[in-house]
DNA sequence: CTGAATCATGTTACCGCTAACATTAGCGCC
DNA sequence: GGCGCTAATGTTAGCGGTAACATGATTCAG
């Protein structure tokens, strides 16, 4: 007596959705779901004729076409897109990693590239890095193992692993990107370098510097982001730096200062009331401008200015940068750069579009930002050093 | 004289990563990614031993399981998931959709089930469906061909194939969860209804409302989402405005009214101020105090009300949702109902996990929420009657 | 009316991996 | 020394699609 061999498992104990028969002719598996197989049989076809309807309507004839169309929505079928990749080499996906999913900087260009891919056709599967480039190489490879159609990483620093994967997978036809990130100046690019959309944090530093002096300033600060990994904000402040000395150079008298500061970790506006007591408190010639490494931090010192009762900007003049939406509410707004951050999503994912259609290697991109000069760092109708802060 | 098949277009004409010799016996595709065939054979075993000790080393013998690891390190093998899910039925990933990835309310749910996915080694998929229950249901569909391991979706709202899809899902095998919600008071659930983790937005409405007539007011009003279809924002102005009218139940007078205020579309901060001036200028009783669907709403008016010099909470009291940093940083800090935004996705990644592993469906999880009352709505020495606000 | 071109569909052989079962070797033990 | 038992590995047959090629039916020029 032949004893019929059981299914493993089968989570599902009724047919799925619509009642048609499954095929009789299943051997040992089977996850329960609804097969082109199934559909090809209800429309008295063959599973290739549906593969080919579904890719290419234009393929099959119009009376064909009708039964598929009556079988598919009959059966529910839900393609399995596995299946479809394994074959086919071809997987509609792109893999992203960012440093961080809640960091409104970032969670902006996510909405960019989502939405870009998904009107395309892409899915996107997301995974944070939580600044830590150690999780980061180990999520390029976690990724990689799904054969994304692309590849998004944040930045230019990177492991020598993960760069030697990212560099391996850019060779075997995955087009990769890096966002939000462009090489300072002078950093040589070489020929297999990976592409880049997004803008050069060393010049908007430099632009936030001169922005400043042009004011008069000369005694200026530059607050650190906390985090130890975001290099971008390290680079502004570099920057920044640069362009302070910079100015100077060959002057006798009239030398501009620059500070660099470094808050505590901690909620970033409360990071920016303290490192707004730094600056008061900074030994020498008293700061009469800094700028921030982001917007929460110019903020959380804005806020601490006016309870400490500095007159913001003519004692002190703030500047952030990311042009957060709650900069331009305070009293008085925050000047601060605004970075295409919605924009660098969705140029990444035309970038990768159009490697993946035309086989080439996806091509730079520099973005524009643009520099917002709100109230905080008004012009003074006095010169400063007449003016001077008051260090407590 | 036997031609040679030809690749289908191979992208990488290298040999990817190591020079190990591709498999001889291959004849037509072949993707040109090293496969567990390739490393099987440099370690002088068949692929099937190779799988198993990627998947359970105990089951492999030492000596046999050095030479594997060799082969794999000298490969730079990288698993192909798709392959592997095909042949196992089961993925490890997890589709989430969410209707906005760039509103921080969302970014910080995603962030916690990332994470908590992650750990666990499941990668996250996620789609964003703008707020529109027609692009959840597509994205429902979209997701569902990747045969995710389970299911996130956003509130319990949602359109009727959409539900059809879930709960079909559902029976399947498939664990759903529904985050941010649960069903208002009376709201039957019924037995194949889908797992909720969130709250009860109805109650924390009603919450707001009791703080708010704790403290003697009587002339209310809600601000609610610009967004037509944040329905948690909704229910909480539904909530809210019940506990004021149940307040008054029965009482001849000193009865309390309440005013539902629905802003224009924009920036959240500046709908917070143009729903000010509605409040100022409303109709009938002057207005003591108002409830908004979220802090960004409130933090815009009362940033309106400090500069249209109107004291908060003495002439108005205001108070906000979701305890969004900047909210206790404003001057007085506004009030807020604090939801569990990262716990949410903590803990929906715990429910599914879980489920996955026994089987069982999901089971619901109701979280907690916090008042914080601050400075926007803070005790009154005088009773407001005494004091009532000047309508311009 | 015939043969080439075209259109519509089918057949076969995989993609890379794993479930289920099969086999082999080694071991202890009466 | 043969038996059962376990440990380690192998064999086979798929998972559900799609690429490449094959085939049969039409169409149409000459």
């Amino acid at each position: 007596m032949p004893s019929i061999k059981k299914y493993p498992e089968v989570l599902a104990p009724s047919p799925p959705t619509a009642d048609l028969q499954t095929s009789t002719t299943r051997t040992r598996r089977g996850h329960g779901r609804v097969t082109l197989q199934d559909v090809a049989e209800q429309a008295g076809v063959t599973a290739i004729t549906v593969s080919r309807y579904l890719r290419e309507p234009a393929l099959v004839a119009a009376t064909t076409a009708q039964r598929i169309q009556a079988a598919l929505s009959a059966s529910g079928y839900v393609p399995n897109k596995q299946a479809g990749q394994l074959a086919s080499g071809r997987t509609q996906m792109v893999a992203a990693i960012i440093p961080s999913i809640s960091n409104s900087i970032f969670s902006e260009t996510v909405q960019g590239l989502s939405d870009r891919l998904q009107a395309s056709g892409y899915e996107l599967m997301l995974a944070s890095s939580g600044y830590s480039l150690d999780r980061e190489e180990a999520q390029i490879r976690a990724v990689l193992a799904w054969s994304p159609s692309a590849l998004v990483v944040t930045g230019r620093h990177h492991t020598a692993g993960a760069l030697l994967l990212l560099k391996a997978a850019q060779r075997g036809g995955t087009p990769v990107v890096e966002i939000w990130d462009q090489p300072a100046d002078g950093e040589l690019t070489n020929v297999d370098a990976i592409c880049q959309v997004g803008f050069n944090h060393h010049a908007v530093g430099r632009a936030m510097a001169e922005h400043l002096l042009s004011l008069g300033h000369r005694h200026l600060a530059y607050v650190d982001s906390a985090i130890e990994e975001d290099f971008r904000a390290h680079e502004r402040g570099a920057g920044f730096g640069a362009a302070v000395r910079d100015s100077s150079r060959g002057r006798a008298r009239d030398r501009a200062t620059v500070q660099l500061i470094k808050p505590p970790a901690g909620d970033a506006f409360d990071c920016g009331r303290a490192a707004l007591a730094q600056l008061l408190s900074s030994r020498g010639q008293a700061i009469t401008a800094a700028a921030f490494a982001n917007d929460h931090l110019a903020c959380g010192a804005l806020l601490e200015a006016q309870q400490r009762g500095i007159q913001v900007p003519t004692q002190l003049a703030l500047m952030g940068f990311g042009d957060f939406p709650i900069s331009r509410q305070l009293q008085p707004p925050l000047s601060t750069v605004s970075p295409p951050r919605n924009e660098i999503g969705v140029q990444a994912a035309e970038v990768l579009l159009a490697a993946l259609q035309s086989g080439a290697a996806p091509a730079h991109r520099a973005l524009g930002w643009e520099m917002r000069v709100r109230g905080s760092t008004a012009k003074q109708s006095e010169p400063f050093s007449l003016a001077p802060l008051r260090s407590p």
